[in-house]
DNA sequence: ACTGCTAACCTATCAGTGATAGGATGACGC
DNA sequence: GCGTCATCCTATCACTGATAGGTTAGCAGT
């Protein structure tokens, strides 16, 4: 591999910009290679800057996918509270949650597999690990929204921590089935979605 | 480290017995460190064998992780053909059958990442990968399970298989973000299993 | 226009990883 | 006793994530 920056033909970046910039090279190599099976080296070569440069943006290669799960989280939080404040009628703002929250974890496979499907501390009295922090607070306005339907009176009683844990469970259940294991044989996926939807929905919507 | 065989500490043994011992010890070690924080000389230290030595039972880590999960789903589907096949009260079958899965990923979680956590193939083409096999074993006999109780009337309707990949996917939501994330702020995970399990048995069994 | 300073970047190298090549050794059948 | 073969070893491979320390581009102050 020649060395780019000899040449010139990779510029220097201003630091915030470089860092953009690797993490747009580390999604799309996680998406086609995997997380393990994409080295820092892969990351460094698609960049066009040395290997050990990426060290200056990102202590750890679990920083970096750290920060890549951030940033989608901050997509998916984002697309939580636009579900929330749309001109949806409330007694459909249920299904549209879970179908946005399906179809953002699809989209982005690779990102909500760093923050939901990966090895995560071993014990559960370890420190609290802030790097989930992104997931936490979209975890947050989904249960605000379920909070605010409740009191409408669209979704069915109950605690609603419970509510939005269990629900979130059920979301995240079929995304990570089916992310985690494509050679399944399931059948048509969009219908096996629809199915999972409706159940879920009667299951968890106030019988009105 | 000493070399325990030059020193007769540690006896030969037949393929089958050390096979079982290297799988007991790797079992041991990933529910600690995780599968990635295992390395294979960990496990034959542990053994107390070359690493090398590990190759001539698996030929790569992959098939000894594989070989583990294999393992967990033969008792998985014991332990369901056990519940299909107890003498209890067919109304209440659906929730041992869900609340003996949970018990069971939460118990084998090295095993049951395996299975269902890592990273699979990245393109849902590609071709089938034989070694989901017992998984797939297992979740086939849930799914007669499942079909027999339809029959009886104590599920709901609808396409058997649909109904099984939805349940499956229910409860292996929740039992995977409780793996995957120990630290989140679950509350009391006994309360938030109950809940959940009252929510998905209403959401799929027949109310007769 | 020169000079320093600093951020951006490099090469060289580390220990540790999964995996392979090829040789030593112990037990068992004849 | 002797061959044979499974069991197990040491030595080594290419590659991984990460670190140490030097180089260079570009901008600020005089």
């Amino acid at each position: 591999m020649v060395a780019h920056r000899a040449t010139g033909v990779v510029p220097r970046l201003k630091s915030a910009a470089r860092r953009e910039d690797i993490l747009n090279h580390a999604s799309r190599l996680f998406l086609s290679y995997g997380i393990a099976g994409t080295s820092t080296r892969m990351i460094a070569n698609a960049v066009g800057i040395s290997q050990p440069s990426l060290y200056a943006h990102f202590a750890t290669k679990e920083a970096l996918t750290n920060a890549l799960s951030a940033r989608a989280f901050a997509s998916l939080e984002d697309l939580i509270a636009k579900i929330r404040s749309a001109d949806i009628p409330a007694a459909t703002r249920l299904e549209a949650l879970i179908r946005g929250y399906i179809r953002f974890a699809l989209d982005q496979g690779a990102a909500y597999r760093i923050a939901f499907m990966l090895e995560g501390p071993m014990h559960e009295d370890e420190a609290f690990n802030p790097d989930i922090l992104p997931g936490m607070q979209a975890f947050a306005g989904f249960r605000d929204g379920l909070a605010l339907l409740q009191q409408e009176g669209h979704l069915r009683e109950g605690s609603t921590d419970h509510l939005a844990q269990s629900l979130w469970a059920s979301m995240h259940g079929l995304c990570a089935l089916l992310l985690a294991r494509p050679d399944f044989p399931w059948g048509e996926i969009e219908a096996m979605i629809d199915f999972h939807v409706e159940i879920i929905l009667a299951a968890y919507q106030n019988k009105a």
